[in-house]
DNA sequence: TAAAAAACACTTGCATGCAATTGAAATATT
DNA sequence: AATATTTCAATTGCATGCAAGTGTTTTTTA
């Protein structure tokens, strides 16, 4: 290593930041930061799963989910209901609300990453997503 | 798309959190974070710079900087001064201390580059690097 | 040259990110 | 069953990340 630039970890982080900015510009006309936005595309997908199941599938730890579910429940997108089957545990859920801003955040964020990825050819996103799962 | 997972914001973040998380727990020993180890590399190979110009490096914003320069002043690894092109402007130093780390780190950064890239090639990570500079 | 615009470091306010801890509830061990 | 361990959501404390704004100094423009 020659140079701090050529260091993996700076090269990942900054790109990293820069996908996170590119989102967040996208989706802040809706008053979403790009964590909440991958938060809600994630219970669009499936909810009603625990806030420790959905910490692990967007890579979100305890903390951080408790202040982004409050957030968003406080906009009215999801709400916590309680869990039956294990009274420790919460059922996060998306509100009626929450799946109508949820097409829209989904619509976005594909047009997003499009143009995002502008420039790299079909074989090299596939080639690239290949290389970032194995970490 | 049909899942989250593919997004491409989703997948660049997660990886850069999973350096930055790596990185950190390397040179946590020595009492730093992973940002605060880039910032001092990049000083390492060129110092007295101003703080927009590291910023511009690190890719940290002025308002991150500032923090970020706060802490490791207090530490004893770098020192503002004056600089007399432009009075608006700071001159960022490593001392004498910041050089003793910034050697250490630069050695554990590179055997973590070593260990964090083990499941992967030369021609991966050539790849890989070129791809992440593009975006 | 005087006024306007831009650049610099810094501050504030709010949103992650994460280690460490808490109290409650579930599971494992004996 | 009684105890110990684990898991869950939440909280605290501190470190980024970043938009918006400040006062100061420099550069541009008229």
């Amino acid at each position: 290593m020659k140079h701090p630039s050529e260091c993996i970890f700076f090269n990942l982080v900054k790109a990293g930041k820069k996908a996170s900015r590119y989102l967040k510009n996208e989706v802040s006309q809706l008053g979403l930061t790009s964590v909440q936005t991958l938060v809600i595309l994630f219970l669009f997908y499936q909810d009603q799963i625990t806030s420790a199941e959905l910490g692990k599938r967007t890579e979100l730890d305890s903390a951080t989910m408790t202040g982004v579910l409050d957030r968003i429940e406080n906009m009215g997108f999801v709400a916590r209901r309680p869990n039956h089957d294990d009274h420790r545990a919460i059922s996060v859920c998306l509100t009626g609300e929450g799946r109508t801003i949820a097409e829209k955040l989904w619509d976005i964020s594909e047009k997003a990453n499009i143009t995002f990825l502008k420039n790299f050819s079909k074989e090299e996103i596939v080639f690239l997503k290949g290389l970032l799962d194995r970490f």
